[in-house]
DNA sequence: AATGCTCCTTGATTTTTGTCAATTGAATCA
DNA sequence: TGATTCAATTGACAAAAATCAAGGAGCATT
């Protein structure tokens, strides 16, 4: 069933069968609790890892403790694959911080699939282009939005995008705590400036749920500080995959 | 002689002979001054380039005309590139800021080449996974350092950083308003973390020329606030490429 | 019900950075 | 040489975010 679960990723659709086969072979499904570590920055690097339900929490830490958070992600989604390129070591801690089930794959296939299949070399190369765009748009956003605007796009990108503009629900998928650092502000600093994006655009707030009228109340606010127009073009696929 | 060149380019040391002829072919050099626009975001891309010397920016602007530098690049650098991964629009706008010569190579060779050549693609691989590193490290450092902390980061970057501990002289390679933009503030505020800088460090400046008695001097300060130790290991390579 | 726990909020204050305005300084050019 | 231009600095002030400290809300455990 883990073949199956493989198959089914986006990613991995030129990939030959041997590849499927052989990371199978090597994999291990297993139920984290939040708190877990499953790897620490600059360990050796043996496994990449799909999320298949619950949140991971992708980090880097100072010597004095301090963190900062690179990425926190769900479900179909893969990290440590990048250790391949940085002589097996991984270039992040990971953390889960939701309760969830996560898949151990051997990074050897991967590494051989790269090397051999060009196709799927070539998907992985979009896959990075994709995900640099997105850090691009994080460096900008740190130096042009300010705390409000950056929660209102974090919002934003929870939903689907779709055209239509009619009322949504948001449910904020972990802690406050953690939507906080992943946008790279104090906890403090989020709930006032959550506080603020409530008196500017008239979303409402209920604990971790937001309701908006229409997409365009915090579209116009937010993405006006933004390079790109609204519906986020690297968004719109999202549902395909 | 563009070939030549071509040839040289780390990145391309697994490409085959009919990649370097296909680029060549449709490659033209030009001599650019300050302030040329080359391309702008969303633009139709027919071409990468190369520098071979002189400086270009990389930026997004927001509707209102705030600008985010993404990145600034000098010889031996390639942009324009992803592209290919894009649909063949530039994700950003690029202007030359310091004179230089600059080649325009067709983007379809290279996109042949990825497609055809797993080694090349492979190649590619890595060159966008130690960007992303670098832009990983770019984020955590506009959240955890401040101002001053960032700037010696930049001067330690420029150096080529090797163990034997000596004193030093760093030229700022382009103007200050610039090093501002591209370490996202305002030239303001770098005159004055500059300042900061110098009273907490004790380098001395003089214009755009900065002494520093030992790498350390620096290193302590800014490195402190960042999850890798000193030598950065994405530099210790600078020298071979 | 009481206890402890953690997340979240709020207030008061400091630090950091941005903004606006004025001035200095260096380079260019007629 | 003086005029012009633009980069760079500086001062005064405003805004944004971090920090420190104190409560409160919700939840699980006992």
């Amino acid at each position: 069933m883990i073949e199956t679960t493989l198959r089914r990723i986006e990613l991995f659709k030129n990939c030959k069968d041997s590849f499927f086969a052989d990371t199978a072979a090597g994999a291990s499904a297993q139920e984290y609790n939040k708190g877990k570590i499953l790897f620490l920055h600059e360990d050796d690097a043996k496994h990449f890892y799909l999320i298949r339900s619950g949140w991971v929490k992708l980090f880097r830490e100072t010597l004095d403790g301090t963190q900062a958070v690179v990425d926190i992600f769900t479900a179909g989604h893969i990290f440590g694959d990048t250790a391949i390129f940085e002589n097996d070591t991984y270039p992040y801690s990971a953390e889960v911080v939701e309760n969830g089930e996560i898949i151990a794959l051997p990074l050897a296939p991967l590494k051989n699939e790269i090397e051999t299949n060009s196709k799927f070399a070539y998907d992985m190369l979009s896959a990075m282009a994709k995900y640099r765009r997105q850090q691009d748009r994080e460096i900008e956003h740190r130096s042009i939005q300010n705390a409000s605007q950056r929660i209102g796009c974090f919002l934003l990108r929870l939903t689907t995008q779709t055209e239509d503009n009619g009322p949504i629900q948001i449910r904020l998928p972990y802690d406050k705590m953690l939507v906080a650092s992943r946008l790279g502000m104090q906890p403090e600093t989020f709930s006032r400036a959550l506080k603020k994006l409530r008196e500017e655009t008239g979303i409402g707030l209920n604990g971790s749920t937001i309701e908006l009228e229409s997409l365009d109340q915090l579209a116009c606010y937010s993405c006006a500080a933004c390079s790109s127009e609204f519906p986020c073009k690297d968004l719109s696929k999202k549902v395909a995959e």
